[in-house]
DNA sequence: TATTGTTATACTCTATAACTATA
DNA sequence: TATAGTTATAGAGTATAACAATA
């Protein structure tokens, strides 16, 4: 199970009327949610941005896309292993520098990012469903400025841990 | 470091406009805060959740603790340890039933307490620095709204996990 | 016989560092 | 010598199951 650790101390117990804890509360239960509606594709959640990444970018080396998202080599090589083994992923010689590989989506890696996409969007609908539709837009103006301010300039480490920091 | 799971993949490749991506992301980013925040203090996340849980259960059995928070009887006794070693809790005998153990926060578990509330007050103040009380009230609504259609009835298992699931 | 707390153990996840093959 | 990928290894964190004391 993910582990969320802000939303600690949750329960019966306290319900703070504080942004922060309500947004790590409500994150913690998407994330799980997420994971449920993956198992039955066969993927966790890292998997689905590891997926994504590589479509956005693809040719793009094993250790380029590692950077980008934060995960050190040597946990590249098992991620891509497990994604390669099921014929997901694929690596390819770069002609240009034969120490590294290039990652590719396979067609069936194709489907399964689509599929996990109409997960996303699923637990989307089902979460934004007691939401009119300009309440869902201002929601996510509001939530916008929160990760402007807050977040890091650049990439935030997400994708590294299974559960939550 | 922390880990969430759900906002995999965000980096430089993609930003969906996705209340739930959003929630995600800015959970994860505030779970890292608190991390962070607490670190000086010696605590982590669950820590404070579990002295919150103490604090407001006082005299409580580690088993009916633990159950709240769904964290096993074996974990328990790691934690508990930890945190009467630091005397910020005391395994108390009751009398009513000598198997159990009775917690309870010492002086300076109730001190520390205050000071972890003092930091979690800090993040939320820097986070919504950017909202005006009405912008804040107003997501603090939306969000509520998402938290009661989303969350399990009961209580949600956040404590489990270091970082983020 | 059931339950509280504990211990022992095994498993998962992850990162660090050493290694190889190229550059 | 530096870098891409790999392998080996060791550490942290966690859960499951067996155990002792008490009910």
């Amino acid at each position: 199970m993910v582990a969320d650790g802000i939303s600690a101390g949750t329960g019966s117990y306290e319900t703070p009327p504080s942004v922060a804890f309500l947004v790590s509360r409500v994150g913690f239960e998407v994330s799980s949610q997420l994971a449920a509606g993956l198992a039955p594709l066969g993927i966790e959640p890292r998997d689905f941005g590891l997926l994504r990444a590589i479509a956005q970018t693809e040719g793009e080396s094993q250790r380029s896309i590692g950077q980008a998202l934060s995960i050190p080599p040597s946990r590249m090589v098992t991620l891509i292993d497990d994604l390669e083994r099921r014929r997901l992923v694929r690596r390819r010689p770069q002609p240009s520098d034969r120490r590294a590989h290039a990652l590719y989506l396979t067609p069936a890696g194709k489907r399964l990012l689509d599929k996990a996409a109409d997960v996303a969007m699923r637990i989307e609908m089902t979460l934004c469903a007691g939401l009119a539709p300009a309440e869902r837009e201002e929601l996510l103006g509001l939530l916008g400025r929160l990760a402007e301010g807050a977040a890091p300039p650049g990439v935030h480490p997400a994708l590294a841990g299974a559960g939550r920091e």
